[in-house]
DNA sequence: AGTTGCAGATTTGCAACTCACC
DNA sequence: AGGTGAGTTGCAAATCTGCAA
């Protein structure tokens, strides 16, 4: 882990630190289409400034995880169902194949979408291909721009970002943040001593 | 580490697998308003069901960080400017006291829309204390109705979260999940080999 | 790409000690 | 003086790691 260490450094973003001495860090997991919805409005520039530190976690696009595509349809159709007190309603085979092949350039809030929709225009409790948008049966090529993706930030940096989450969720009371961490004080102590010695 | 092993297994929480074979994580931290709000918006109930599993990670309620309160509404006073493309307003002495004293019981998102009906209220450029909320400057005897706080997970669970995490995200694939980590694969290997075998 | 042996480096929990404060 | 709680350090044992196969 020393070894490796060097690399690392650049992984962590931080965001418009106002003050140097003190950081805090805040850990999110989102999917592309999180950030870009939770930015248009104004609600990330929030969560970001809280206190000025992120990391942000990447999580594939859904077209590369097309084997999700299944699982999140049934549950947000079960989702839809108890919204409206009513038992699910099931896809069709073509559907459900039109639904994994289409590459979600909008990620999970567009099948969120897409899914919402088919329900309303459905007649009956079976949803067929005809009724998702057009985008999706059309099946096309599509640009496929997938420019460089953001990496994970190394394990080391989440320790790091976790401990001092926690100790300052702990009011920096060392032996406390130790304790809900699960470590021994003295091993907070020394692993605090090596961030410290590490910037 | 391996001797408090067993009082720290209580502190996932997994909401409603669906299937156990393979499990994913988000690592999510959000203050109480926030998740409150996402889950009023059914955003956060589609963020859980994401992948099926979850781990909170607590963020103590704003009235216990009085000293993040000037910072905070700086940053929301100049968010609120940018977006009207003006200078951002200034609180008064007195003002800024009285949300210093506050409660807050809907945490960041109670005083961004305080600071924004303020914003909104106030003629000049300086903001007095009395556009804002009544119940900010009324100064009561809160209710103060503290339960226990959520303990934030163990280190060792944040890690095998966030190992797992990068795993799926590389598609499984050991040695670039190690790559992605900083760790040696052999590393890697091992500790998934022993989350295995402690479940 | 996944897996294991190995020797050496590292890390850990424990316990003991200090310091501050009540 | 006594007691409590936090921070810190020595130490030996346990563990973990990178390398190489």
């Amino acid at each position: 882990m020393r070894l490796l260490h060097v690399l690392q450094q650049h992984e962590v973003i931080p965001v418009g630190a106002t003050e140097p001495v003190q950081v805090d860090v805040r850990i999110i997991a989102a999917t592309n289409a999180d950030l870009e919805e939770r930015i248009r409005h104004g609600a990330f520039r929030t969560d970001l400034f809280y206190r000025l530190n992120v990391i942000a976690i990447h999580l594939p696009p859904l077209r590369e995880r097309r084997d999700d595509v299944p699982l999140l349809a049934e549950n947000f159709l079960s989702e839809f169902a108890t919204r409206r007190g009513a038992e699910p309603k099931r896809l069709s085979e073509d559907a459900l194949e039109a639904l994994c092949e289409y590459d979600w350039p909008g990620n999970v809030r567009e099948l969120e979408n897409a899914l919402e929709r088919a329900v309303a225009m459905s007649q009956g409790q079976r949803i067929a291909a005809d009724v998702l948008p057009i985008r999706v049966t059309e099946r096309q090529p599509m640009p496929l721009v997938s420019g460089p993706r953001p990496a994970n930030p190394p394990l080391e940096v989440i320790e790091r970002a976790y401990i001092e989450w926690v100790l300052r969720a702990e009011g920096g009371n060392k032996t406390r943040a130790a304790e809900v961490l699960g470590i021994d004080p003295s091993t907070l102590y020394r692993k605090l001593a090596r961030f410290e010695s590490e910037g």
